[in-house]
Formats: structure tokens, sequence, C-alpha cells
DNA sequence: AGAATTCGGTAACTCATGTTACCGATGGGA
DNA sequence: TCCCATCGGTAACATGAGTTACCGAATTCT
């Protein structure tokens, strides 16, 4: 009955390291309820009450939330394989945190919260690792929530701009970075607007500290990029 | 054996609706590692391999940062019976994301993660509740750095400062709230230098919109705030 | 009580960034 | 082929916020 999804399933970090043996079993025991969304409905609405992580199984969903003004703002857009609502679902309040709509024809696997932490009937082993694994991946989201927050904490555009591209280079251990994110996306991280940032781009250009075409970016520079972070 | 640290534990949201009956036998299935450290000494060093969740037992903590130039920044101090880095101790890297530091005498209980999540020889009843609660610790901090960013991604000084009034009105439905931070901490989770904060907040009170002393502030114009907010 | 420290308001000045608007390049669809 | 939408750079201008410095009030220490 599940067997279908296990492909899909196997993409998201909710399932690492657990054996596609064990995985249709798990399902069982975790009773979800499958769901379609005609393209353009509405998934969820912001403040409803929610009943557990989600699984986008197939299509694609956008999360937005309405601004004080009645627009709408584009948090993020999830495709198939991709978990959703794991952070409000395990909070006090447990209501949707944003608007969750289908932007194809998709369909959704919501796994209730108490059969995820739940006693296995079965007691299946690779219950322990989906707990660990759920564990993780809040963490995970904290940590780069925090990490967003250092940016938008800096209180220069090229500070910003430094730390971002510094981050990237630590970890990657290159000079050449290549973002996946354009301009406006970039800018929108960063808490700033897009012609300041192609400005200040513009200007480290000039001043040698970076080259950069569209995505891709080449860092000359870097003591000007930390001089640029202090504080 | 665990006995005197029982009411300490109970402070912390990671035991809430656990028997207390029932924590010391769980303390033992977790075989916990506590460990001294007199005033000013080093808990735990940025970068260094963590090894678990940490509860402060006693005494307190400060938690710092490197800026760039070498100096520090305060991210935090915790007192007796408050919980820290859990959220490294889950996430990929297992590595103190800051330095911990003890500001008095202190005493700190390590929970190894393992055991935290780890398969319960006495198949203790209180375990499933425990890791109930370390996701909802996980969520709660997830959500709270969310909504810190939603602060610091408003363009302009009065619509941070207006979302950050309004949360708390919505949150105590009264239109007079009282702030648990002092000005310079205020500016700091805006993200604005305290001059800047003190000034706007002048205007605001020019204007008629809020009327304050130190910590307490009376909403009166809750649509010209609502307006500031306005992307 | 006097001194030192912390806290918060204020003011003058500067400048970094937002705003708005326009333009060219690119690429997909009719 | 033409049109239209998206993307990114640029420029002129206005202004909001950082910087620095000072001051008084409240609090704590000696």
């Amino acid at each position: 009955m599940y067997r279908q999804y296990i492909d899909v399933l196997k993409k998201t970090t909710l399932f690492t390291g657990i054996k596609e043996s064990e995985m249709e079993a798990m399902l069982y025991c975790m009773s979800p309820r499958i769901s379609r969304y005609p393209r353009d409905s509405v998934i969820a609405i912001e403040h409803d009450p929610m009943e557990g992580i989600h699984i986008l199984l197939k299509g694609s969903v956008t999360i937005t939330k309405e601004t004080e003004d009645g627009g709408r703002t584009l948090l993020a857009k999830y495709h198939a394989g991709n978990l959703f609502g794991e952070m409000a679902a395990f909070s006090e309040s447990k209501r949707w945190p944003a608007t969750v709509e289908a932007s194809e024809d998709s369909k959704v696997m919501a796994l209730p919260i108490q059969n995820v932490v739940g006693v296995c009937s079965n007691s299946c082993g690779g219950h322990r690792l989906l707990i660990i694994n759920m564990l993780t991946i809040l963490s995970e989201k904290a940590m780069r929530l925090n990490r967003r927050v250092e940016y938008l904490s800096i209180r220069t555009l090229r500070g910003k701009i430094s730390r971002m591209l510094l981050d990237q280079y630590e970890h990657k251990k290159s000079p050449y970075i290549r973002l996946g994110m354009n301009r406006s996306e970039m800018a929108d991280f960063l808490g700033v607007t897009r012609p300041s940032l192609s400005r200040e781009l513009g200007h480290m250009q000039d001043e040698g500290i970076l080259e950069y075409a569209g995505r891709e970016f080449k860092l000359t520079d870097l003591e000007a990029m930390r001089m640029a972070i202090r504080s």
C-alpha cells in the first residue's frame, strides 16, 4: 500500500539510515494520512491547528505569509520529497505559522506526531532512528536560523555580504563560490534591497575584494572581508 | 544519588510531565556526567566537539562568541535549572557554536545524547515524554529564532519596534506592556544601536503612538504601529 | 555621604542605504 | 519573429540610522 511512496520518502532526511525493508512496516505503524490537492488549492492556512509533520509526495507547494497590508510574501517553495510543518508540529501552539498552497497538483502525507514519537506496537527498530532524525532536522533548522540571525545582526551591508561569502568559503575551502540563489533572494536573505546589494557588490569589485558574475563569486581579498565584519 | 538534583531538574522543561518518582530511575538510566567548574573557568570552547545536552545544576554560566576582531559578545546568561547545548547536540556537526564559561562556581550535568534517545533498558515510561519534551524544546527554539528573523528583516526601525510591541500586545491582549529587557538589550535584539532606538521611541511618543517609561510601554495607536510594519 | 558605575535620553553630524526609475540582456512563448 | 517577463546593473535623490559625545538620574560600592 505504501510501497509506491518509498522512493520519494527516501529523499527526506527523516528516513536516512532506515532500511527500505523497514520503511513499509514503519509507515503502517504510523498510519499516515495521504491527501491530494489540486493546483492552487489551499493546504493549510496560517494559524490553523496542525496535526503533524507533512511530507510532499508529489507536486510542489508554496509557503506564504500575509503581510500587514494584505499582501503576501513567499517564504519558501517545496518539491516532492521535502518535509514541512516540522517546526510547528512539536511546538506548544501546534498551529501553522504560515499558509501552504499547492502550486501544482500535489499529494501530501501527514504523519500525526503522536504516531511519530509514540510507542510502536511492532517495536520496530527504525523508530528510534526516526526520532533521532527528527531531532537532527529540528536542530539543523535552528542552527540555520541562528546563522541567519547572525547575518541580519551585522549592521553594515558589506559586513553581511562578507560574512555570507566567508561562511561559504570556510565550508568549501575554496575562494570560488557558487550561490544557490539569485540577487533578489540574496538581498532578501541579507535583509536589504536589491539595488543596495548590487551597488555594494559593485564597490567591492572595484576595490578588488571580490569578482563576480551572476551567481559565481571569486574571493580575492579575504582579509578585507574579515575586516568588514568587525561588529 | 541523584535525588539531591531533582528539585533543580524539575525546573527544566525537559522533565515537564514526568513524575518525581520516575526521574531518579531515568537519571540512572541515562548515566549523566556531573562536573564542577570554579568561577571564571571555561566549560566549553567554540568549535569543541560536544557530548550531549547540558543542564546547569548550580551557579551561572555565560555564553559568548568571539568576534572577528578578537572581542567577545555576550549571547546569553543561564542560571540553575537552565538547559544549554541542546541545539548543537543533535546537529550534524555536534560542535559547540559558542564558548561557555562559569560566571560563578557551577555544577553542570551532561546527558550524552545516545542515552537520551537510546533504548531504555528499564523501558521507563517517562523516556518517551522526555523525547517529546526535547522535540518541543527544539521546536520552540526554532520558532523563537524565526520570530527574531522576522523582526530583523523589517527594514525600518519604527517597524521593528512596532512589530515587537504588537506581538506582545497580541500575546497579552493588553496595551500595557512590560518588557523583560533594558534598552541596550532591546536595541541588540532588534539589531540597531541604542541611541537610534531611543530617538525613534521618542519620536513615536511625540506622535502619540505610544507612551513609555523604562521597561513599561502603553500602546495608544495600534493602527499607526500596524502601518509601520508594512514591509 | 561621596564616588563610581550603569542606564537612558538627547543632539549634531555624516553617510550608508532605501527609493524610484530606467535600461539592456536574456530567454521562453505565442 | 515579436512580445513579454525576469533578472541584474546603475544613477539621482532623500532620509533614516549610525557615530560620538555629553548629561542627568538612579543604583551600588566604599
